[in-house]
RNA sequence: GCGAAAGUGGCGGAAUUGGCAGACGCGCCAGACUUAGGAUCUGGUACCGAAAGGUGUGGGGGUUCGAGUCCCCCCUUUCGCACCA
């Protein structure tokens, strides 16, 4: 250990070293504790950014501390190398899209190591690689086996700027997720995977991972899957034998619908016109809402006005026979529910809206509840067709009026028992409906795992066999960013063989989303060299679940959801033996940077020029105080705000802390290792209590990840220690046991943050040969970390007024009469009267006064 | 529009969950050491006030001996959802 810090100097010997020892690497056979430290998997743009840095400090804290309590750790890391951005890579540059990505996995492994971030490289995952993306082909075929993957032809959400399908996860608010642009329509023939099958899991399995997830996440997801209890009811047509089906939540409210309203792409819509005048008007009609909605995806509808028209056509209402008008309208969506609802303008703001504009009845048939009582309905006048004015829609549930034998009704009961009647009577029932829609996996691209599957003139579409996965990309490709894949120009790919009956073929030429990469890669990470299977179900039994994965929550309903119907596909595929894949989980704050033209804080980026590049911050401050600074300066789910000036903080503390342990390091603890009290002096006393507090605190905030705080308890230490300053050639053996414990536990503790200065320190407080992944956690004396002496406050009428010094085992007496006595104190109560005093132990006097 | 979360010094943020508001750091001020300082060290730093003291956690009200923390109303900001029947 050199007298002065140069980071420069020490981090690539550590570095070389931990790679040399295999320092990190988890091994199976271990019999302690295992814990699963897992950050999100990294897309290989070919530089980290900040927000990288965050993440993967954050990680490798933790990992860092679990190590260092005794855990056996595994902390992968990997590639999400599959995707668009290499594809436009190699239109824009002719360079191929495997090349770049290999190109960018070195750039970006080069920066994850002088980080020094404790990864197991011996367990590295690509993506992209054959002996990966063969078992997403080896899994997609189990889902075929089962059903779970199908394909069919449907409207798409497209990106016109990428050229490319997205997700309904990926194209969120109208918009792709990517880039940014507004989603289109378009009809495609595409995969797709059945995650509405796990539709009700994903909901009933929250519970069990409720607790350890971010409140905002678990909303999320709940939103995302959308479920709704409600019921079906089927309205008969006047001459006309057919149903339509509607689906409400709301069958209370029945007996006020005053029409049917199917949407534009409703099935029946041409036989409800059959024979009408009106049928050209109609269709045409539908028709322009359907054209409406391709060139604004439906997300972006909301606000539009409500059109609609009359069919012409009667619905029945089965409770009451009463005939409704068929409409159709814009406001009505195919793909939820029924396609079609009962419109009961007086209890639902959209149909209120509707009814509004196309003067259709309004009818109130719920009534508020008014201090626990029945109120009187708005109208119930005869004669006056119930219609009533009203300024908004009554959404709230209540007690039913104008419903016939229903009518004193609560809601809550007349929806349980008209959905048992309407079941009974066989024209509908309870049901449950999702929002979530299956899973489009077709992408038009090159680069991601090719679906395994085969087109034969004969056999028609035909797996391809396990046995010859992979199904190899081809090494090359052009790149015309048509929309069509580029596979179809490569005819050894496309020209193949049918596996059923050797005929000429031709092979699927779309790719799988890269999501499907990312749904199971970290179970892979138990088992990377499997060749027979995606991993063996011993291997992931040791390792998973993960106990605390740590990402942003940009994959708040993406890739987690997919990853959690994923694990409960494997389950069922008998791979693994539990419902939930991650049970702790984490989502930190974006890392932002002034933006100089418009002056905003936005998340550093390469177009917005506000990006910040990690290596030249380790170059300038060294990888252990970015590290360092980056997980003190806000709490990790906050924003950071990148600043400069912070992080030379970081780097003072870490010098200060160096050249402690540089000036002490011949301290030797002598003969005080039992450490009784009372032989210490009271400085001495004092930095042992400093000490064991520390510990205490810092422990507790770890479990709890607070980690800003935790950095600030040791820089207290650090301060503790410095005042302490006692000379290394006088001191006695009490002081240096104090010195050393609490240099060494610093040292320790500090290792999460910045692990290289603390091997370095660690080697040099004489530990030599030993790593310190095999030190451990210092514990925390609870006796020694106790206060000799208190200062409770004593507050006159809630106001500090003054202050007692007293031993924490006092009386609440003594510390009554003390406070009482107390100068400052008396100078207040003078001349008035004591109404009482408010004595808490340990904390503090109040004296109320008149 | 609907929903959720959050508002604490010049700044990032602490506050053992109802008990000394402002830990720790940045910045700033003063001093020391220096040929020099954008290095290092020491001290100071919520606001008003010379002091005694007073005021203070977005604003207003309330509960309590005591409120940053609990309750009600309002304002602002951020995020999420956006015709989901």
């Amino acid at each position: 250990m050199d007298e002065k810090y140069f980071p420069e100097k020490i981090e690539e010997k550590w570095q070389k070293r931990w790679a040399d020892e295999r320092a990190f690497e988890a091994r199976d056979d271990d019999p302690r504790e295992k814990f699963y430290a897992l950050e999100m998997l990294p897309y290989p743009s070919g530089y980290l950014h900040m927000g990288h840095v965050r993440n993967y400090s954050i990680g490798d804290a933790l990992a860092w501390y679990k190590r260092l309590r005794g855990f056996n750790v595994l902390h992968p890391i990997g590639w999400d190398s599959f995707g668009q951005p290499a594809e436009q890579a190699a239109i824009k540059r002719g360079i191929q899209p495997r090349e770049w990505t290999e190109a960018n996995i070195v750039a970006m492994r080069g920066q994850f190591q002088r980080l020094g971030i404790s990864y197991d490289w011996s367990r590295e995952i690509a993506a992209h690689r054959p002996d990966y993306y063969k078992w997403d082909q080896w899994f997609f075929l189990k889902m075929l086996e089962r059903g779970l993957a199908y394909k069919r032809t449907s409207p798409v959400n497209w990106c016109p700027k990428e050229e490319t399908v997205l997700s309904n996860e990926q194209s969120s608010g109208g918009i792709c997720w990517r880039c940014g642009t507004p989603v289109v329509k378009k009809e495609i023939e595409q995969w797709y995977l059945r995650i509405t099958k796990y539709a009700e899991q994903l909901v009933e399995d929250i519970k069990e991972i409720e607790s350890g997830w971010p409140e905002k996440v678990i909303k999320r997801q709940r939103d995302w899957v959308g479920r709704s209890e409600g019921a079906y009811i089927d309205f008969g047509v006047k001459d006309l034998d057919e149903k339509i089906r509607v689906f409400t939540t709301r069958i209370d409210t029945i007996f006020g619908a005053t029409a049917i309203v199917v949407a534009a792409e409703h099935p029946i819509l041409p036989q409800l016109l059959e024979g009408s005048s009106l049928k050209d008007d109609v269709l045409k009609f539908a028709e322009q809402i359907k054209a409406a909605r391709a060139i604004k995806a439906e997300d972006q509808t909301a606000d539009e006005e409500k059109l609609g028209m009359n069919t012409g056509r009667l619905a029945i209402n089965p409770f009451n026979g009463e005939l409704l008008p068929v409409w159709v309208a814009n406001y009505v969506l195919m793909d939820y529910g029924a396609g079609a609802v009962m419109s009961v303008p007086a209890h639902d703001e959209r149909d209120f809206e509707f009814a509004q504009k196309y003067t259709l009845p309004i009818r109130q048939v719920i009534a508020p509840v008014i201090h626990g009582q029945q109120s009187e309905p708005v109208n119930t006048a005869p004669g006056h067709d119930q219609s009533i004015e009203m300024k908004h829609a009554f959404v709230e549930s209540g007690v039913l009026v104008n419903s016939g034998e229903w009518s004193g009704k609560l809601s809550h009961e007349a929806i349980r028992e008209m959905s048992e009647y309407a079941a009974a009577k066989n024209f509908g029932g309870g049901a449950v409906t999702y929002r979530i829609r299956d899973w489009g996996i077709s992408r038009q691209r090159f680069w991601g795992a090719p679906i395994p599957v085969v087109y034969c003139p004969k056999c028609g579409m035909t797996p391809v066999p396990e046995k010859d996965l992979p199904v190899l990309l081809p090494e090359k490709a052009e790149f015309t960013g048509t929309g069509e894949s580029p596979l179809k120009t490569v005819p050894e790919f496309v020209n193949t063989t049918c596996p059923k009956c050797g005929a000429a073929a031709t092979r699927e030429t779309d790719t799988m989303d890269t999501f499907v990469d990312s749904s199971w890669y970290f179970f892979r990470y138990c088992d990377p060299r499997n060749e027979s299977m995606p991993f063996a179900p011993d291997s992931v039994a040791k390792w998973t679940p993960v106990d605390q994965y740590i990402g942003g929550d940009s994959h708040a309903v993406m890739h987690l959801i997919y990853t959690r119907f994923w694990t409960k596909v494997m389950r069922d595929l008998g791979l693994v033996n539990f419902n939930e894949p991650v049970k702790r989980l984490l989502t930190q704050g974006m890392v932002t940077n002034r933006v100089e033209e418009t002056n905003e804080w936005k998340a550093m980026s390469k177009s917005l020029g506000n990006g910040v590049d990690p290596d030249e911050m380790i170059e300038a401050f060294g990888a252990d105080a970015t590290r360092l600074f980056i997980l003190f300066a806000a709490p990790v789910e906050n924003e950071l705000r990148w600043s400069e000036t912070g992080i030379e903080g970081a780097v003072r503390f870490l010098r200060r802390v160096w050249t402690m342990v540089y000036r002490y390091a011949g301290l030797r603890p002598a003969e005080h290792a039992g450490g009784v009290r009372t032989e210490f002096s009271d400085g001495a006393r004092a930095l042992r209590r400093k000490t064991h507090q520390t510990i205490a605190r810092v422990t507790d905030d770890f479990e709890k990840l607070d980690l800003n705080t935790n950095v600030a308890a040791l820089m207290e230490l650090s301060n503790a220690l410095g005042e302490f300053n006692v000379d290394p050639a006088t001191a006695s053996g009490s002081e240096a046991f104090a010195v050393r414990e609490a240099l060494e536990a610093l040292v320790v503790m500090l290792t999460p943050f910045s692990p290289h200065i603390a091997e370095e320190m660690w080697e040099g407080l004489e530990h030599a040969g030993g790593l310190l992944k095999s030190a451990q956690w210092p514990s925390a004396d609870p006796e020694l970390a106790k206060k000799d002496e208190l200062e409770i406050p004593v507050q006159v009428n809630g106001k500090l007024r003054s202050r007692v010094v007293v031993s924490p085992d006092i009386s609440e007496a003594d510390l009554r009469a003390l406070a009482l006595a107390d100068a400052k104190v008396q100078s207040f109560i003078d001349g008035h009267k004591i109404v009482k005093v408010i004595v808490v132990p340990q904390r503090l006097v109040n004296v109320v006064i008149k």
